[in-house]
DNA sequence: GAACATTATGTCAGCCTCTGACATTCGACA
DNA sequence: TGTCGAATGTCAGAGGCTGACATAATGTTC
């Protein structure tokens, strides 16, 4: 099993951290296997941790609840968007930026190893779930807001004056996630691959300009 | 303390209804009353059942969970702003009517009892309360879902096929979302008041377009 | 390498949310 | 008034999560 570690983080040094690492991957990969074999809520945290071999107290000194074990994957993928957005050229508006960093992360979970298949999946489970889809959505502002900061300091704004660095991040978010939904109602219309998830992305892009206009006939 | 029932359910006829009624309004405004004085995690549900005198297991019959009687007077509000929805003129292109009918919501809050006030700081606490914020979320998409189909209706359109009620309806609930969030950040600022709400509602409307706009200079 | 400081882990006890099962009480209705 | 169904109470228990303390592993210093 590949530990679903994004490429860009340093990996640490210590036998301590190497450790730590490990045995953090383990409960992610473990957790993410239980929850797709028996579903989430069928799946206890004793599981889990015996499962690496771990008391209960443990898995939850590394997560702080059993939620933010099936979404950790999710989350270093959102870390990386932000690095890619932080590193578009300045030249583009944010809405360019936003496509492109995207773009950017997709591409790169589908170089990185197997991770891809299972991120996939991971969106039907956290759709099928109401409880990881709640804290799905909690996590998605958090981002939002991290974006619309980003945003404003491309364009030298004051996000606390101008309302649209973080207007355009929530609606952005909200583009991003009415695709992923698309895709987890029916992941073999798009082909269980990246490239249909971002197609299936820009197709909603294409359609948000429509959407908003005054009459739709 | 009034009950927060909206003004248009049909009171209940039988004495046993009316009873289910009013315990169920109690433990609202008793959860209410407990979250606002002493913080929603602080709060356990054993309390307040006992401040209604009731069992525990009561509680959760008439509520699935502790966050369902929190966010009780939205769910009614949500449900006003689909009946306002569905009788606006056929006339009204989709985001017109939206528009009229989140007005439609808030005045009808202003002119029911003292609830309002109450509706407010709702907000504050939702925004401050991670675990309510997530369960208000899934539930806002869950609106989402139902606005689309309402939209659709209207205009004979197929939202499996044509993306643009989803996409609208996301779009606009992420624009509301984001006004409760700017009103909740500096309730003083916006004089605790309806017609506050509502101006920054139609403030963030107002910047959609400009947002959107390709180049923000 | 021995002694010490740090830090991760295990164990235990306990609170709280939530559920199933069963008994009891209360309103509806003939 | 008696019978039926629905609402409630009681009890037991699973599962998520936390604080406190003991123990073991690692890192550091001489």
């Amino acid at each position: 099993m590949a530990t679903p570690t994004t490429a860009a983080d340093p990996q640490p040094v210590g036998l301590r951290e190497r450790k730590k690492r490990r045995t953090r991957d383990a409960l992610v990969d473990a957790a993410h296997r239980l929850f797709l074999c028996h579903g989430y809520g069928r799946t206890t945290v004793d599981e889990i941790a015996s499962e690496v071999e771990v008391s209960q107290r443990t898995f939850f000194r590394y997560f702080a609840n059993k939620e933010e074990v099936a979404l950790a994957v999710l989350a270093e993928a959102e870390e990386a968007f932000l690095e890619f957005l932080r590193a578009r050229p300045a030249g583009e508006n944010p809405l360019e930026a936003m496509r492109g960093a995207v773009r950017e992360v997709w591409q790169a979970v589908d170089r990185g190893q197997d991770s891809g298949p299972a991120a996939l999946e991971l969106f039907e489970l956290i759709e099928s779930t109401p409880t990881l889809l709640a804290a799905h959505l909690r996590h998605s502002i958090q981002q939002e807001v991290e974006v619309a900061r980003i945003l404003a300091d491309r364009e030298g704004l004051d996000p606390a004056v101008d309302l649209r660095p973080r207007l355009l991040a929530a609606v952005f978010g909200t583009v991003v996630r009415i695709s992923h939904l698309a895709y987890a109602a029916d992941p073999d219309a798009h082909r269980h691959s990246m490239d249909g998830m971002l197609a299936l992305i820009e197709r909603h892009f294409d359609q948000l300009g429509p959407a908003l206009a005054g009459s739709w006939r």
